[in-house]
DNA sequence: CCCGGGTCGGGAAACGTTTCCTCTCCACTA
DNA sequence: TAGTGGAGAGGAAACGTTTCCCGACCCGGG
């Protein structure tokens, strides 16, 4: 008795059970006016066959995929894959499967993607992109069920994001009350979102407290960046440096520990994320915790908000908690 | 004039264009045997309609997903996020999606994981499964195309892995070269096969030194675990270090600084993996490269000879590179 | 005993494609 | 001029489901 090598349909087991495959369909999708004994008929029937119907054909006809795509900039960077993970894990839990793609910071691939991607499922997150913002918009309207994450476009779509300015806040009043008056912040990319709520934060601070000075010298992205930035900052004679993140930190502070600057006694170093490694740092990191995971499942929340039809919450800002370890002190005498 | 709100298909192009759905089927996928001019003609009519063909229903009918699964242990893992980050792009250049499943390092969800994933793409690759052997074959054997990473499982079934023991090798080579005899090993998870592999390659270096002493001690597998160990291994009186990955390595190495002991005058620290943060410890940590992101290009590069329905090619065994920085020296005196 | 209503199961349409088969039409050749 | 062959396009089947619609059957009431 072969078994039918290319993959047991509805029909075998119609055939295996006596019945047609309407009686099947609905036996195995638990439709209540079928028999009891029918039902149980056919269940043992698609047991013995080990049949599964094709998750194709039933989202063809159902019109639902049961699957979200996501798209990230890019796949290394830490931020991003717990995000992923929280998203990944969240969606799992609720039965759905995720398509992931990276546009590998590229715009265009971005663009591409994220209408590609969203043809094969039933909603799209996309996290931080990188769309200016007009094109971002025209993007969101167009493309069904979304959600952002760190990004707005208008009121319809709904957005999960890390409160970065509010954040960035906390580190600031926590360096101003140790005493600190000359504080460097190291920007990250220009034309970064984050960037801009960082900057914005501290035109804020700079308004209530005009006896602090904040310079902005330009910093980057990763470690190197961050040690890069050792003599210039050095140099500026500030006594902490906010860091455009913990990566810009760490790189920071191993550059000015090197050339025999200690940290905090002689600066102070504040970085941003909460990346695993920040608290294994000497001295650890004190820095901001961007509750990355958080940020996914959240947002996959909203989707599936969305996704059952219902009226997506409104948006919600999460604020990075900040940690403080030992890589700040009060302002050297 | 209202444009369809669900979806434009086939049909609509065909209407506008004034002929059958077949010639609409042909004209946009190249056939030859269509008109030229009717062909532009369909063409315009799909473009000036935004029509794309829905993938779903071309799934169906073609039998293909354009899209495969890859199963991963922990997405929160540096390692495998890199072997994914290669992965994804690579399928990504050859215009496959990617559907990811984590399976939270749970046998019984990687086992469904696999198989619920799998019907729903063309294949699957399976990043270091934690699956027993017995099973992991028998689940190679079921589910169609797969490539596997870091296991193997018979013959027939293409593998892509990081020579593990090899690489150890290396590292031991190194360490004896430098005078040290007494060294320790922290082991990982006992039950794992990269674990597994790394204790044969010591026995086999012992073998071959029978002046050199190596100790197993029971380590784990994160920061803490390394830091954990420190007065064991400070206990032991080794001169040198292998931790079971870059991990453990920074943990311990972290720990027994805080001590006042000295790396790498008074104890050589080596770890695995050279995930991106082992450059820029303090001192840089000595460890074997495991060239993840490859590994995934070339498990992808594995699946697609199979879904080409050409030969896999044999099990490819990528040795990861030893890279000497600061943590290792020379033995003290 | 006959008829109405309710229960349950089968047939067929639908989802949106691709592709096989067939038919038409035209040009060329014998 | 009639027959042959090929090009090109339409019709319909197929992919594997779900679900609407309808018919059959059974039960109870009049």
């Amino acid at each position: 008795m072969p078994r039918p090598p290319k993959g047991v349909t509805i029909a075998d087991v119609a055939a295996q059970a006596g019945v047609s495959l309407s009686t099947v369909s609905r036996a195995l999708n638990g439709n209540p006016t079928v028999d009891p004994a029918l039902a149980e008929r056919v269940r043992e029937a698609a047991a013995s066959l080990d049949y599964r119907a094709s998750p194709l054909a039933r989202s063809l006809v159902l019109g639902r995929t049961q699957t979200i795509s996501v798209v990230v900039p890019d796949l290394g960077n830490p931020t991003f894959q717990e995000v992923l993970r929280g998203l990944s894990r969240a969606a799992a839990a609720d039965q759905y499967h995720v398509l992931i793609a990276d546009s590998a910071e590229s715009v265009d691939e971005e663009r591409l993607l994220a209408v590609e991607t969203r043809r094969r499922t039933d909603g799209i997150i996309l996290c931080a992109p990188r769309l200016p913002q007009d094109e971002l918009e025209r993007l969101a309207a167009g493309i069904g069920p979304i959600v952002l994450i760190n990004r707005s476009a208008g009121d319809g779509v709904p957005t999960v994001r890390a409160d970065y300015g509010a954040a960035l806040g906390d580190e600031l009043t926590h360096l101003y009350g140790l005493g600190h008056r000359r504080i460097v912040f190291l920007a990250g990319i220009a034309r970064s979102v984050a960037n801009a709520a960082r900057l914005e934060a501290i035109a804020d601070f700079r308004a209530s407290h005009d006896d602090v000075e904040i310079t902005e010298l330009p910093g980057g992205v990763d470690f190197d960046a961050g040690a890069a930035a050792a003599p210039a900052v050095l140099a500026s004679g500030a006594t902490a440096v906010l860091a455009f993140n913990d990566l810009v930190a760490m790189g920071l502070q191993s550059a000015v520990q090197a050339s025999g600057c200690r940290v905090p006694a002689d600066l102070s170093i504040v970085g941003f994320d909460d990346i695993p490694f920040a608290r294994h740092t000497t001295p650890p990191l004190t820095t901001a915790a961007v509750p990355a995971a958080e940020l996914g499942a959240r947002a996959w929340a909203q989707l599936r908000l969305l996704l059952d039809g219902e009226e997506p919450g409104p948006p919600l800002s999460l604020r990075p908690q900040l940690t403080v370890r030992g890589s700040t002190g009060p302002v050297p005498r």
